[in-house]
DNA sequence: CGCTGACTTTGAAAGCTTTCATTATTTCCA
DNA sequence: TGGAAATAATGAAAGCTTTCAAAGTCAGCG
């Protein structure tokens, strides 16, 4: 491939020019410019990524590091990362790590050689990045935490108020009449399920109901763990009358599992999601769940890396962006005879 | 960050011996070895990709050219190329093109100029990449195309068979009785789309049956124009009491323009799809659909182009992966009563 | 015309690694 | 023990860009 050498050549200047017309760093007059601007033309040069990020100690790409492709929550996210990427000129490194802290740190550790300009990490269980990160922003490097956040994090973030959006829709299924409310929630080391359980506690309180503690249950955000949770719960004497699930994963296997036990859903027991997943319109019945913006989840993690990478030193920025709860057929009004 | 001159002072070695001893490339007496790695370990030293890749004209990098993450087929090809890449040291670069064919240009331009090792590719419409990707195998650069294929495309290939698949599920369709059958193929320039109709039709003709060319609509892979497109078989006098979709996105949009048209599935009318998303199990009804491979897709093709780096020489390699019918709710026997 | 100050252009150095021709050291055999 | 052959270690060059001090050019003014 051409370089820079063969383009001062051939437009008859130095590298330091052909440098100074394609970075804009300096003035160059007319004449000289069209010239080099000419001889990158013809043999189509394009300035090496590698020695460029080499001598500038940082490259065009942005690290991103997030659980799983494969769970239907994170595509988006990682779209709405990759277009603001892209139209800035930025390439995307992605990285899944199962949760596992150490394939996370494996990540942290190997991406740092590549000098990316930024990570956005959704962070894995039980995961302390900071020292990565401090280390990572020592070198001018930035990092935004998305979606959950890792244990005495102090930078940038974007999510979501859980909590609140948590207590909305429980209320929405107090107000169906519903006493015996139970949640199938995520791993609670992660802060995104600590929240939404708290929401979903701070609306039972509000309306001063006492539910067994094993009404609540603990899973691993996948289906066949919301599946298995649901059915210790349908085994319940009293059995909940609602099941509120910590994602639309579990939820669809909370369907599942109503299915096997020849329940009714929402007659028999009503579900809620969260994630509003483009097949929580599609399941039978359809599910109500709480909508994420999960696509300007991404954007916004990208916006806020290049505005630091631009310049911008502010304090952290903690984004907090909107949901909206809908409500679909998968929850109605407790049924009389049954309860 | 730590670099190999560091290394060589604190071992009292010169670089060469650390390179030596770092990529293995060369005997390094046993007591030298050990304090250049003691010296490693000490610092955590880690050699950057970029200038590694800079001086051996390659990095650890696979470029992954897909049209649009958020299409739930892709997930699972991208996790199963990670994956492979991951565990033999290499990272993915994600690059979307939404099937615009400008867009794949800019990406497998630009990506030259991190010099990956390798690039997977699923080509987007009309395109022509063949120039392209001669230009990246002169310089030892691997192209691996999957799912579908370019014109002209002579290099390493991962698919699926197509029109055998579709020919079977017709069959399937056939067997229940149906005779006017229908199908939405994905845009017909890709591939895929071809062989699917193909197959379709090749089941008809064995079967000796004529279907009207209105029968076959065109669409462009996603829900919406599913449902456009079975909105206007839907209106046909007379109706089709089956529907092939190109898709299971599109066989998504068939089940709602169905259901919004007070049409019952599988009594009045057959809908199977193609690609088996985790959505097809829990669609009401349960989406019969053809089973790809997607996780496989992305590992063959990874492992395909590990092969070739590792200096297999040997002619394209053409893989085609086995698919496998999944028969569900949503395709039943041509109803007496309205036929 | 000559000088000053402003603007352009130059080219060497630096960034970090790998490679390879040389030099140094060790080993082995006579 | 001496010397040749084999094995190790060295360090400069190369890979491609950006940066910046230094050198060059130009316009304008006295």
């Amino acid at each position: 491939m051409a370089n820079m050498k063969e383009i001062a050549r051939m437009a008859g200047v130095s590298l330091g020019t052909v440098s100074n017309v394609i970075n804009k760093t300096a003035n160059v007059r007319e004449p000289v410019r069209q010239r080099v601007l000419e001889a990158v033309k013809t043999v189509g040069y394009q300035p090496s990524q590698l020695a460029r990020g080499l001598r500038r100690d940082k490259t065009n790409t942005i690290g991103m590091i997030i659980p799983d492709i494969t769970n239907p929550f994170f595509p988006a996210v990682v779209r709405g990362a990759e277009d603001v990427a892209y139209s800035n000129g930025y390439r995307l490194i992605l990285c899944n790590t199962d949760n596992d802290h150490y394939k996370e740190l494996v990540h942290l550790n190997e991406l740092r050689t590549y000098l990316p300009t930024g990570l956005i990490v959704i962070p894995s269980s039980l995961s302390d990045l900071t020292a990565q990160a401090e280390s990572y922003r020592k070198s001018g490097t930035g990092v935004v935490c998305i979606d959950r956040l890792p244990r005495h994090w102090s930078g940038d973030t974007v999510t979501v108020d859980n909590a609140k959006v948590a207590f909305i829709a429980t209320r929405a299924l107090l107000e169906l009449g519903h006493k015996r409310l139970s949640m199938i929630t995520g791993p609670l080391h992660f802060t995104n399920s600590q929240n939404r359980l708290s929401g979903f506690k701070r609306a039972l309180r509000g309306a001063k109901i006492q539910i067994s503690p094993d009404y609540i249950q603990e899973a691993t955000f996948d289906k066949q763990d919301g599946y298995s949770k649901a059915m210790v719960l349908l085994r319940m004497i009293p059995r909940p009358t609602a099941i509120f699930a910590g994602n639309d994963l579990m939820a669809l296997g909370v369907l599942l599992a109503l299915r096997e036990c020849g329940l009714r859903c929402p007659e028999d027991i009503s579900v809620m999601g969260f994630d509003d997943l483009e097949l929580a319109e599609t399941t039978n019945p359809s599910l109500s769940s709480v909508s994420q913006p999960g696509y300007q989840l991404g954007t916004s993690a990208a916006r806020i890396l290049l505005d630091r990478v631009n310049g911008d030193e502010g304090p952290a920025r903690h984004l907090v962006l909107d949901t909206a709860l809908k409500i679909r057929d998968s929850i109605g009004p407790v049924s009389r005879a049954r309860s």
